[in-house]
DNA sequence: AAAATATAGTCCTAATGCGAACTAGTTTGA
DNA sequence: TCAAACTAGTTCGCATTAGGACTATATTTT
């Protein structure tokens, strides 16, 4: 096989990096608050809303749902989160957070925020607008393929 | 505490979300391959290389001296990779690309190439310039944060 | 309405992933 | 030179992670 155009490697390693620093710099402040990256994240997407079933927490969280149930479970035993019946669907839960979940979240949540503030400081209102869109139209350009993934199974 | 400044959120939230999704492109392909992502990634590191230690690869790869230990003991296992004295050093090992993995490598590799490549063609190589400066800028950024934490461990 | 199909969540397995403790070999500094 | 401080890799514990099989419930088709 011919060696194919290689010119978009170095924005992918530099995505995949950036991306992964990133995490690193949240999962450490997050994890010295008492929580994993994925408990958090679920924490945060509860905050200020009346509940989500499993399927919109995958939505929003990007955590699979086959991950979701033990995520879930163990917020659960932490009482910060608790499930209930859904009127509509027979087959589905509404996940909400507890009052301790819901204390938890407007603690920790601003405190997160202005631990990542700063990194930002450096970058202008226009510089992040315009960086926002290539990753938007970066990612775009990646959904069809994964659609295409027999079940996209979220 | 007083709600800091949002304005980067919706950065963070595309980055985050077009990293996942190259991730998740890029996982399907290489699972159809017969790899998993962290075992692609110490391969085509490896590949056109004199050996590594576990080290290299873990600052290459971003893969942590932790994890790193059981993704080569699983490629050893598929006699894919071998480990070496190291001449300089008794503490470490070098890893190399066995024949079988140097063939696999020559394989795959071209073809995961060129499975990406179309994603990008929408880009052009400005765009892309301009993007992987913004990237790489953004996790300079994190870097002092990142090597705040105790032990860098990689 | 019965059958076929699709969906929500759960459970399972294999492989990461991280941090911390541990072993063994190295480098430093008094 | 010899103890203190470092470093490379391994191992351990816990929590994801993806993907696929499975159950129960919904929706669609006929």
């Amino acid at each position: 096989m011919q060696t194919p155009n290689k010119r978009f490697m170095p924005v992918v390693r530099a995505l995949v990096s950036c991306a992964q620093s990133f995490e690193r710099c949240s999962a450490l402040h997050i994890r010295e608050l008492g929580l994993t990256p994925a408990q958090f994240d679920i924490i945060a997407t509860l905050g200020n809303s009346a509940g989500m079933t499993c399927k919109e927490l995958g939505e929003k969280t990007l955590i699979t749902k086959g991950t979701m149930t033990g995520v879930l479970d163990r917020l659960e035993q932490k009482a910060l989160v608790s499930r209930h019946d859904s009127p509509d669907d027979g087959r589905s839960w509404i996940t909400r957070l507890t009052r301790k979940g819901q204390a938890l979240f407007e603690d920790i949540f601003p405190r997160h925020l202005a631990h990542l503030a700063p990194l930002f400081a450096n970058f202008s209102d226009a510089e992040l607008g315009s960086f926002h869109h290539q990753l938007t139209r970066l990612r775009a350009a990646f959904e069809p393929v994964i659609q295409t993934g027999t079940d996209k199974t979220r």
